[in-house]
DNA sequence: GCGGATTTGTACGTATGTATG
DNA sequence: GCATACATACGTACAAATCCG
């Protein structure tokens, strides 16, 4: 998935990923994604990559993230 | 400067007074800031706060960056 | 053109705090 | 109280871009 020697950065390498399970519908609305260290162990990064990755669909209103919760397939 | 013990984040402390900077004309429209390492000591932070600090204003467009030039007040 | 210095970019790891269930 | 999950903050290392001698 993740190809960690490509002039892609690994974290949009990965919004790229996520984005592309949001909008394919295997992450549904209002549904949360996996959580932040299940992703960085998915993806063999680190936790603050996958942050900064869902920082930008959050950004984008992809993602709503619920602190103490998780994040969502915005709805 | 920076308070770490407020209830208000380091990051947020950082962004006020670097926008009051900016707005009182003491960093001047295309001026460089201090560098990002500079910042990092002179208030005592690590640069990945100050990094963080920046890419608000940057969203805000009080900021642009450039790569290994500087991060510059908006003309 | 080359090498070194400077600056931002990316990525990692760790620790602690806060919110929720 | 405890476990889980996100938020903040620190530190480190190396890569990439730029600039200058």
């Amino acid at each position: 998935m993740i190809d960690k020697l490509s002039a892609t950065p690994v974290y949009l390498q990965l919004v790229a990923i996520l984005r592309k399970r949001i909008e394919s519908g295997e992450l549904q609305p209002d549904r949360p994604l996996p959580s932040e260290p299940y992703l960085a162990a998915e993806y063999g990064v680190a936790r603050g990559t996958v942050r900064h990755a869902i920082a930008i669909l959050r950004d984008e209103g992809l993602v709503v993230t619920v602190p103490g919760r998780g994040n969502f397939v915005a709805g």
